[in-house]
DNA sequence: TTTGCTGCAAATACTTTGCAGCGTT
DNA sequence: AACGCTGCAAAGTATTTGCAGCAAA
């Protein structure tokens, strides 16, 4: 069922690719195959090594420019940790399923994903979402929430 | 009201400077009054920028060096818009006042600050923070959130 | 064949670091 | 006097760009 859902994905992004005049070549497949089999946020250089195991002749370059595409099309977002570069993830599901939120140690840069919402979370997001829509006649794709603060190690430390 | 409020809470922030050993400069006072009075988030160039015009011989790294220090001590916020330089806003109001959140145009990268949460909204995230506080034992000092998608203007360029 | 994609190397941009001198306490 | 703060220049990273060759449609 996971396989099936993540297929399906893949098959509407490479759909996108195709109606924006854009081709589908290996390394572009290759790159979102692994952002759909990660439950993480690689960095572009865990992407690259990770596409450079299939194509060896890849550079990351085109992990970059790849990247570039799918955040510009609303299909991928850019996270930054404050780590000094950017991490991405797959905006697979933008009503729930896979979606996650974040607790970041700022001290450590300890990143902590939180799935399991309350009713009320996905009630408010998807009300706040239509009220916004409307107020600033903005397309939402998606949103994150990150809480930040200090966790338990850093306050024992 | 607005010069009050700003003005105590300058107060507390040159209090933790004190008590961490560290030194109440000029160079950083400045810094930290830039901060208290824009609604904005300044990258460190524009910081740079109106602490030169009080004191033309400071330097980018002095910036730069107050700047982590307010992070790491949770008192100043370090955005990522994805311009690839880094956003700096004082966390004065954890509860509420003065805290606003994000509307970002992936596209051409506009920023709205909206800052009429409905009710919901500011009860919601109290009830997350204790909620997420207590159950991973984080000690939560701020949130963030940001909803992305398309302006106005690129939809219909 | 046309137009887009790619890797490489070079160029940018932002941020961090080393160090010697200066200013606070 | 001691220790922290500062500017400058240099170093370090991450990301972008120019270009010639290659490949998909």
């Amino acid at each position: 069922m996971k396989t099936k859902t993540l297929k399906s994905n893949n098959h509407d992004i490479f759909f996108k690719f195709k109606t924006n005049g854009h081709r589908l070549t290996a390394p572009r497949k290759a790159i979102i195959t692994i952002l759909s089999n990660t439950n993480n946020h690689p960095s572009v250089e865990e992407i690259y090594m990770e596409v450079h195991k299939q194509y060896p002749s890849i550079g990351i370059t085109t992990v970059y420019r790849t990247l570039d595409l799918l955040v510009n099309w609303g299909l991928v977002h850019k996270f930054d940790f404050g780590e000094g570069k950017s991490r991405y993830e797959l905006i697979e599901h933008p009503n729930g399923l896979g979606h996650h939120h974040h607790l970041i140690c700022v001290n450590c840069k300890k990143i902590i994903n939180y799935t399991d919402f309350i009713n009320d979370e996905i009630e408010l997001f998807q009300k706040l979402e239509t009220r916004l829509s409307n107020k600033y006649n903005f397309k939402i794709k998606h949103h994150i929430v990150e809480f930040y603060g200090i966790c338990e190690e850093c306050i024992n430390k």
